[in-house]
DNA sequence: AATGAATGAGGCTTCATTCAT
DNA sequence: AATGAATGAAGCCTCATTCAT
């Protein structure tokens, strides 16, 4: 699936392909991709100006219009990028002949791996999500969202329906809650600190399949 | 603690107090706060425009300098009046005598239980902490939100101590992905549809404590 | 001459005339001219706001348009006011018999004495001056400015005339430039400070009259 | 002494320095800067608009921004460029080995020479000092001042101490009667009129040095 | 006399974008 | 590919003034 509005950087042509001391047009513009992915996590979308993007990248503002049609096209990219590479894990992960809880559990460990390598990304959709979904350009972004929501609640549901996972639990609300979980770490992770992305992962499978409690189950607490 | 930078709405001593016809004071003040704290959910805290908070308000933009110093005064008192409330609630269910799990449970409960009344209050601050962080003046966002990571740590801790929870999770981690579970839901969850905030925390409450996965626990999958 | 055009302070025919704690109504109005002349001075007409005088007043700004017409009202007031007095003062010296070096010498203590007891208006009138003079209300500050101009260079000729002044000097350059000197002393001139208003009109007049050098005269220099 | 906080004329390097039909960016910066003071000069630095400069320079107050800061760093370029060449010239006076005498003649005409080419940036000073030097920004200004203040006292000094002057008056004191006395007249003075700026410095010596009144000295009058 | 809410015009500044060079 | 000057719309905020109470 290409979310992609505009060129992406799988299919994209390379254009001019001068072989210049800074590499390609298109490594060009990926290294302004993910120089203006750093700023708008850091800052948010709409508190980062375009000149602060061009003085990162030691050109002028005007300049970045060689390479973008506009600011909305640099988030775009940014974030298209990260769910094309999201969604197809996920299609592998599922395309195996796992269990349902072997197939939630690497999914898990895909969201959680992911947090390092689309870290500047994910804080953006998380950050700036509800101001771009306004825009009809964004559109796509729902569309992916719908489609991540598909892989998983069908994985909740096999397992549900093979016994392995309670049945009184609602598929939907609980892929919510993993999603927001796992996506929402993105905040406070900090690659280097006391916890890797494995751990998190985890220890997050742990809690979700058996529960925070010790002992017997089914206890009325509360 | 009050993180109220500016006069709270508890403890402000009423200054004139003129009962006109259409309120007091700090009742269109209040009003004023609750317009705004919608707009600023619905398109974000820099996406907002004072015009915007005025027309809506069926005043002049202008005007709105009569009872705010700035536009970020507005937000402050948004989040401040959240937290406040927020962490009030917190203390009493700490000071019940109850065991560790009751009191999570009841902690789960007043999360999601502020997702109707301070929809709004949340929605900002999810979506525009990372912006509004960035300024001083709200420094005390940081020290309310460590003064709920403290209230809630220490019960995990508590249970943990008591053998009621599992000695192998960490309280810190746990406690943050309880807290996003339940802030992020504010973004899906819509009042009056299919499922209420009381649904909800029960659900959490029940995967939370024991789990997704039926039958033999620590079963090792994936 | 009266160069007011609001109800002067000396012709206004008191209304009201309330005997309140606070004095009649023109007191009032006469502490509040004085109390903006004094910010007037401090921070320059425009910089100056309607609420920061209602402020020091104790009142709010839409109160002090039960006194006055507009901000221009205020200024006018605190500078004919000025004006009236130095004039008058002007007036009882020509009018004494002595000779023009005396006449113009009691001029200059009295330009410097009115250093102290008209020290904010005359402030105003020279950093305001430039802008005020744009609006035709303030027309009136011209032809006062005539009317003591032609009294001092009548002096002048006079002493020309009689042989006590160089023939040589520009009459009207001449009292320029001690009108801009007595003037702009109000710049530098602190109450209680070294010099006091009577030493620096005689050191004015020492140096007007027989110059900085010593010993033989016009001798070529420079 | 460099006195500019931005980058001066005389000493930026000349950066990219392209050579197009509208002259280099510095010659363009100058251009604005001199239109700006005109502006400054006639109407207050308060009651100019920057909408004002951009539209008497032929573009959009927003194009402005491109070549300054802010409009205080406008009155900035203008004050201290005129600074900068008046302790020039004052340094260049003070270095001859003629005696206090000439120097201090010299020092007059360097004064009264500024009026014309530096009439906007004088004005400026004299009109709106007091409101700018309230900006920390424009403390230099008064440090500007104390040096020019200097120079002047210690050649009055000078002169006394070599019996050219008289000893009774006061140098500090002589010294701001005469720098008001130069200054101010930038607010009468209008190039091509009847006087112009070399006989005003000639009058001005004469009376300086030799004082008003003919025939015998120190008559006690008055 | 005073309050306090509101007006409405206007101020400075920012910023994505364009375009000739 | 890049520059740099300019655009033009819009943003936040200020302030003298008005007016019902």
């Amino acid at each position: 699936m290409s979310t992609r509005k505009n060129s992406g950087t799988t299919t994209t042509p390379a254009r001019h392909q001068r072989a210049t001391s800074s590499g390609s047009a298109s490594e060009r513009r990926d290294h302004l991709v993910k120089l203006a992915a750093e700023i708008f996590a850091r800052k948010g979308f709409q508190a980062t100006t375009v000149r602060e993007i061009a003085r990162e990248a030691g050109i002028l503002s005007g300049s970045l219009y060689h390479h973008f049609d506009s600011k909305e096209t640099i988030v775009d990219e940014v974030l298209s990028t990260f769910l094309d590479d999201l969604i197809a894990r996920y299609r592998t992960a599922v395309d195996s002949s796992a269990d349902a809880r072997a197939v939630l559990s690497e999914m898990v460990r895909i969201g959680f791996g992911t947090l390092e390598p689309h870290r500047a990304a994910i804080t953006v959709m998380q950050n700036d999500w509800n101001y771009l979904r306004q825009f009809e350009r964004f559109n796509y972004l729902v569309k992916a969202e719908d489609e991540v929501e598909q892989i998983w609640v069908s994985q909740i549901r096999a397992g549900q329906a093979a016994g392995l996972f309670r049945p009184d639990v609602d598929p939907k609300l609980t892929y919510r809650m993993i999603r927001d979980t796992m996506w929402v770490a993105v905040r406070w992770f900090r690659p280097g600190g006391r916890l890797n992305t494995h751990t998190l992962a985890e220890h997050y499978i742990t809690v979700l399949f058996d529960g925070l409690a010790t002992g017997e189950r089914s206890t009325q607490h509360g």
